[in-house]
Parts: structure tokens; sequence; C-alpha cells
RNA sequence: GGAGAGGUGUCCGAGCGGUUUAUGGAGCCGGUCUCGAAAACCGGUGCCCGUUUAUGCGGGUCGAGGGUUCGAAUCCCUCCCUCUCCGCCA
């Protein structure tokens, strides 16, 4: 969610800042709304403050006064009559004209009036605002499509075959380590089974993923529900904008992780961090879920864009101040973990229209395939700002004692994992079809091949 | 799933229709004392919104949402959560 003091003080510089991704945002409903919000809110509260000091009068009128000269004075006030104080400004005939013109009785029935004006105002604000994306960095690219990403660096050599290389649902289904039909058996279009060494390997991988985050990295293994409620997804961005992706139970009203983004970030939702807490890191495995409603294709053939898959996410909890060198550093993690597997990759950076609602600034990691001949999205890496922290109330104390202010959230994919099981079983794959397994995973599938 | 007890500020914890405008303590901040520290003592200190921005002023906030009342942390209703015992289970 965008700041609403900074859309009122600035309503040009984000109605700017928001069409570079393309968003058209309706600006001029938003400031009025507000305006109207807010005048109303001062309208309530200066009667408010009114009725509070003639209650207080009666409070204090109790132990001095007789029965029947107190309940006269609360049937004064229960009209709001004004000759109960000698401080009283106002004339009781000119409150009772106001009422009648309002066709009410007393006070409280049109401070309720109000009261349900300024609900159903805040309301339909918040709703305006939480269909607003984040606000592109500065340093972000222009552009709306995949051709306008900047590729940042590259690293190792896509490897060369004295044979045509085979795609991964080729190689795994010949090594009988990837069973598509019996996937699409029990769950339908989309599904898969990993068996033998298939299922170890990713199983590997996890593993090796959450050491090196946790031994080398600095970051803090957590254990998450794979399902939460669904303000955890409007802490997110998720919701409400994105529910069509989502997995839900009706019955219990849980909604299926997409992403460990979404408990991660919640972990700290309401809560002031105390001094000397940040940065926080977590590093999580789960499995995510999504509908992915595209049609079927080269888009989607093999474990590429499965309705579950597995993930090890990175997230950071840092101060405003840093969160961009943290945001350098949680690629880097990212890219030691491709590294050490020895698999070529490239980074980019998303230009304005292709990155995600939640971030300012996002970089993506792209694992080379030789056998299906693409670059795999297997890392996306964003500082998100402020943008969660203010709809998830996360914030710190700068100082002991000081005003608490928002954080700053960073979620990075460390890494996704079909999309790195491809790589590996592509880019180590050998004539006679067996796959050699890199050496970093060795000691974790306890063998040289997978045959 | 059954029965009972509870949810109060960063934490602990009182209050159960109105001098409470949320008592008290811990913690934190500042000060006194000290060579320095600890202890002791004094003062300050929740969060959100609006307004003003120089200190200010006002409103909201006691798990959430309704209701009763001139007035609700306090009474009533609905829901959520936690704990204890029993049952069931990996």
């Amino acid at each position: 969610m965008l700041d609403i003091q900074l859309i009122r003080k600035s309503p040009q510089v984000v109605e700017q800042a928001l069409l570079r991704r393309g968003e058209d945002i309706p600006l001029e409903r938003i400031l009025h709304l507000d305006e109207t919000r807010r005048k109303l809110l001062q309208e309530v509260e200066s009667m408010r403050a009114n009725q509070n000091q003639l209650n207080r009068l009666v409070g204090r009128a109790k132990g001095t006064r007789t029965a029947d000269d107190l309940s006269a004075l609360v049937e004064q006030v229960r009209l709001m009559g004004y000759e109960v104080g000698p401080n009283t400004a106002s004339t009781r005939e000119g409150f009772a004209s106001f009422l009648v013109h309002l066709g009410r009785e007393t006070l409280s029935q049109v401070l309720d009036q109000r009261q349900a004006d300024i609900r159903r105002l805040d309301k339909k604000l918040e709703s305006l605002l939480l269909y607003l994306p984040n606000l592109p960095h500065p340093t972000v690219p222009e552009g709306t499509g995949d051709e306008d990403n900047v590729t940042v660096r590259t690293w190792g050599e896509p490897p060369t075959f004295p044979f045509t290389p085979r795609p991964h649902y080729e190689i795994g289904e010949a090594l009988g380590i990837i069973d598509f039909e019996r996937g699409v058996k029990l769950s339908g279009t989309r599904f898969y089974v990993l068996k033998g060494a298939g299922a170890r390997l990713q199983r590997a991988l996890i593993t090796f993923m959450l050491d090196v985050h946790t031994r080398e990295h600095g970051y803090t293994e957590a254990y998450l529900p794979f399902m939460v409620k669904g303000e955890c997804l409007v802490g997110t961005g998720s919701l409400p904008r994105f529910g069509d992706n989502l997995y839900h139970d009706a019955e219990e009203d849980y909604w299926w992780v997409p992403t460990a983004e979404v408990p991660l970030t919640n972990l700290h939702r309401d809560e002031i961090l105390e001094p000397g807490t940040l940065p926080l890191c977590y590093t999580a495995y789960t499995a995510c879920f999504r509908r992915e409603k595209m049609a079927a294709g080269k888009e989607t053939r093999g474990l590429k864009r499965g309705h579950q898959f597995d993930k090890v996410e990175m997230y950071k909890f840092t101060e405003p101040d840093h969160s961009y060198e943290e945001l350098e550093k949680l690629v880097s993690d990212a890219e030691d973990i491709v590294q050490r597997l020895g698999l070529p990759y490239r980074v980019r950076m998303l230009c304005a229209g292709e990155m995600g609602f939640q971030s300012a600034k996002s970089y993506d990691i792209d694992v080379w395939a030789s056998g299906v001949g693409e670059w795999l999205e297997a890392s996306s890496c964003s500082n998100c700002t402020d943008f969660q922290a203010r709809r998830t109330r996360i914030r710190y104390r700068p100082e002991p004692g000081a005003r608490p202010q928002l954080v700053h959230t960073l979620n990075g994919s460390g890494l996704a994992l079909p999309r790195m099981v491809i790589a590996v079983l592509e880019n180590y794959q050998r004539e006679d079809g067996t796959v050699s397994v890199p050496p970093a995973l060795q000691p974790y599938l306890g063998t040289e091949v997978i045959s």
C-alpha cells in the first residue's frame, strides 16, 4: 500500500511513477475521498469532544447533587442541553435547531450516522489503495516487456555437447525419475511425480540450499504453514487483486501459499521490532501452489510450470536506509548457489512494467537450460520497500524510546526447485542418457551419476 | 470433539457503569548522586488518526464486531484466539 499522505502531498509524482508501470490510477477519486473523509472526521471529532465534556460534567456532579437534580441534568445532557455549566458557550436553542435540521433527536444519533459515513469512506478509500502497486525505484529501467529488461551480468558458459542435448522431460522419463502420466492420473494436468533419483535430486537441492544460506549467508531457517489466512495475502499484495491465481479452501477460509514470501512477511505482522534487531534474515523451504490459468504449450511443458512446486525462499526485514544494499546481497546469495552448482546464468534488472505488484526494484536470475534451449527464471529478488510493511503494520524502533517506523521487506527465491532440477538434468546430461551429478551435490545424493 | 478458565499499552498486572482523562510495577529515556559504574531517589515514557507544526490541541484505542446507556475496559449478544482437563491421533 502506498502512503496516503504522500499521495495527498505529491499526487503528480505518484501518478507519473505508476504510469511507468503502465498503471493508470483513479487519482481524482482518491484525493476527493480523502478530503471528504478528513472533513467529516473533523466534524465528528469536535462533536465528540463536546459530548465528552458534557458527560464528564455528569460524572463530576454525581457526588454533589441530589437525585432529582442529577436526573434533570442527565435529561438535559441527553438532549444535549447547554445550560449545564458556567463555561458552555453554545445555546441550547441553537443546538436543538441543528438536530431538528438533521431530523435527529440526540447527538448520539447524529454521531452514529456520521461515523457510519466515515466508515463507508474509509472502506472505499482503502479498497482503492489496496489495488495500487508499489512505486518503481528511479534506477529501474523504462519499459513494458521482456525485451526491456536489462542484463546486468552473466556467469559461466553454456555447455557444448557432441550430441543433440535432450530436454529434461525426455531425460527424466527415460531414466524413470519423472512420471508425468501418473501425476496426471492423481491430480490432473500440470502435476507430475518424481521418483527415485528424481525425488532425491530435488531433496538434495533443497537441503544444499538451506545449508548454504543458514551456515554461510547468515539466514535463520523457518518451517512455515503452507496454508494461511486471507489477511496474510492482503498483507503481501496477493489479495485482493490476484486472487484468481490462488487456491482457497472456502470451508475453513484457508489459502494455500503461492510462495513462502507470504507466511514470512506475516511472521512479524503487527509488531514493533526493538532497536538492534534488524536486519532479520530468514530462509524457508515450502511447497508453492498456483492456479496458473494459462493455456498448455511450450511454456508449461515438463517441470517448468506446475500447479505445485517447491522453492527455497530468502527473506529480509531491514531498516529503510539499508534496503537497497541488502537487495544486492540477496541477489549474490542466490547467485552463490547457482555458481556452486556450476550452472550458467544471467542476472537481469526488471523494467518498470515487468516488476511484481509489490516490488520497487527486482532482479531475476535466469539459468541456462541446454535441452529446452532457453533461459529459465529460477529466482526473482525484490525490494518491496515499505509497501508490505504498511499493509502488515511491521515497524521498528530506530533508537530506544524513538517513534516506530515502517521496515523495508525484501524477498528472493534461493531458488525455485523445478527449474534447478531442469537445469541440472539438461546441462549435466551425457550421451548415454545418464546424468552426472554436480560435485557440490554429490555428498547429498551419495552418487556421482544418475543412471 | 466435550467441559472449564481467560484475552488490558513493549512486558507483568489492577480495575468490573462516571473524580480513570486506563492504578501500580518492570523495561526504556533524561536527571541527581559518583572518579566511573551499580544501587537509591526525582521526572518523563503506549499506539493510531486528524489538526497545527514551536512547545500544542482534539479524537480513537482494554481480542474483533454489534447492542444497551447521557456515559462502557466494566453490562448484553455474536465471533476469534489462548490456556487447563478429558477424548482422539502422527
